[in-house]
RNA sequence: GGCGACGUGGCCAAGUGGUAAGGCGAGGGUCUGCAAAACCCUUAUUCGCCGGUUCGAAUCCGGCCGUCGCCUCCA
């Protein structure tokens, strides 16, 4: 099995992964809010954990992952009592958006999405045994997690919390607090707020609990790889540190790892200057999912991007590339000749590809490799495909997709990519074929005039006609 | 104030000690009836600036300049 290091952000340094369990990484990743549709700063976390995924499935180990969904905190309360409806009704929607979201840009289905509300036993039970071990306090109708009590407290983000700037004044329910930087664990019952019954009486969760109570649900008290925004690095994270190992006296997750933000046009995305765009709306403008896709994932996951719409489009014709070669590869024929080449290239390719993802997951350098092998198989081509070249060289591409899931344009049907201009009823194969023919045939009598007017016939239909030397082929642009 | 990241060709972006991947763009070429498309070739003696370490530095160290992030809402 494939040594793949990664740069663990607890200690900040890379690591080689070694599983607790040879062979099956448990992982966790922190999922959406559902109270609005994701935007693609969400989506580019998303993305990435994919690729994370799909690249320890591509070394051999079994992947068990969990995907919380926050579907009780205070902007889905707010919103639910503005709506009217209770928060089950308000957030199912978001969750139907966000599950079509992941679809659209082929991300993986992963073991569980538990939600909040799902397992509010196992928060209070956690509680519990925060409160019984000292590391919690009562105050009031909530219960605080106690920080002077960890020592550890800090070690993931390494903020010293004497430098820390106090806030400006304590939140109005979180009176009581011993330290101002305590937090809160269990959210006393507000009036029309939604509440469960609890030791402490009716209330609710707080934030961070969630995730240390659902990942011990489903992956244990320890297990292998953490992952999540930088932006919660501090303090979610931390918190969720403290309160699994506090409660359980042994380390949450042995590696943490934190995808950078991404910036839209050069700003921060913000509500104010309507840039958090979800995919939705990208879709609207016509840009290609697939292209997206490829456009998240063409940054090191720890480099902030900035998407771009100049970006977008850039990234559709370096997948054009990869089509191009593909289309050219399927209509050559093949032919005896030496195989030295493109086994060459083929064991370049592998090498590269596999060095490139085993390194901390460096998408940007195994696109590279893919595309030096399109050169390549470019190469093969032109100097006469050996017999078996197109299946060595598709095997190798779908291979590598699986870990990019951009490589393959068939697998994207459906795209919205080029199809707002296309016309409903658009020419079928045959009848492409067909004219193709007859202008070929009106090439071969030499009477261009008619074969141009096909052309432009094709052309208005949305079908390019490529001449190449043995004949004439088409694609739909 | 504390912690951290980044600055590589026109644009984007890999590369963390051994002599600059890749994509887009641009220029040239091949093919073609002409086109288009495609393919091929070319495009950084140099990696923000200054010093240092080293046989050797984009890569390590120090300083400076610039951009950005986090410091309890936030992927």
């Amino acid at each position: 099995m494939e040594a793949v290091k990664f740069y663990n952000s607890l200690g900040r340094r890379l690591e080689t992964l070694e599983p607790l369990e040879p062979g099956h990484v448990r992982l966790y990743t922190c999922g959406p809010t559902v109270y609005d549709r994701v935007h693609i700063g969400n989506l580019r976390t998303f993305v990435f954990e994919d690729v994370l995924r799909r690249t320890l499935g591509f070394f051999g180990y079994r992947v068990t992952q969990a995907m919380n969904l926050t579907d009780v905190e205070d902007k889905i309360i707010a919103a639910a009592l503005e709506a009217g409806v209770d928060i089950g009704a308000f957030t199912a929607p978001h969750v139907s958006s966000f599950f079509e979201d992941l679809a659209a840009l082929r991300i993986e289905r992963v073991e569980h999405y538990p939600r909040a509300t799902g397992h509010i036993d196992e928060m209070i039970a956690m509680v519990e045994q925060l409160l019984e071990e000292g590391y919690a306090y009562r105050a009031g109708d909530s219960v605080f997690f106690r920080i002077a009590a960890d020592e550890d407290y800090g070690k993931l983000s390494g903020i010293d919390l004497d430098q820390v700037r106090r806030g400006e004044r304590v939140q109005s329910d979180e009176y009581g607090k011993e330290d101002a930087r305590d937090f809160v664990l269990w959210k006393g019952a507000k009036e029309g707020e939604p509440q469960w019954a609890s030791p402490w009486g009716p209330g609710r969760p707080g934030w961070h609990i969630e995730c240390s109570a659902m990942s011990q649900r489903y992956l244990g008290k320890t297990f292998d790889i953490h992952c999540g925004g930088v932006d919660n690095l501090f303090p979610h994270h931390e918190n969720e540190i403290a309160q699994s190992e506090s409660a359980n006296g042994s380390p949450l997750a042995r590696y943490w790892l934190h995808s950078e933000h991404l910036t839209v046009e050069g700003d921060k995305m913000s509500k104010s200057l309507g840039n958090c765009y979800t995919l939705a709306d990208l879709e609207t403008r016509g840009l290609a999912a697939r292209s997206v896709r490829y456009l998240l994932i063409s940054v090191h996951y720890r480099q902030q991007l900035d998407f771009t719409f100049a970006k977008v489009a850039e990234a559709d014709r370096a997948l054009k590339r990869v089509d191009d070669m593909r289309f050219r590869l399927a209509h050559q024929t093949e032919q005896a000749g030496d195989k030295a080449p493109l086994e060459e290239a083929a064991t370049g390719f592998e090498g590269a590809f596999v060095a490139a993802l085993a390194d901390d997951l460096n998408t940007s350098a195994a696109l590279g490799a893919v595309f030096r092998f399109v050169h390549d198989v470019n190469g093969v081509i032109d100097r006469g495909l050996p017999f078996g070249a197109r299946e060595r060289v598709e095997g190798l591409l779908q291979r590598a997709d699986q870990v990019l899931a951009v490589l393959d344009a068939s697998a994207w049907n459906g795209d919205s990519g080029a199809a707002p201009d296309e016309e409903p009823g658009g020419l079928s194969d045959a009848e492409i074929e067909r004219l193709v023919q007859s202008r070929s045939a009106a090439r071969a009598a030499r009477d261009f005039a008619a074969a141009d007017r096909i052309r432009d016939q094709l052309a208005a239909a949305g079908v390019v006609v490529e001449d190449a030397p043995g004949g004439s082929r088409w694609k739909r642009s």
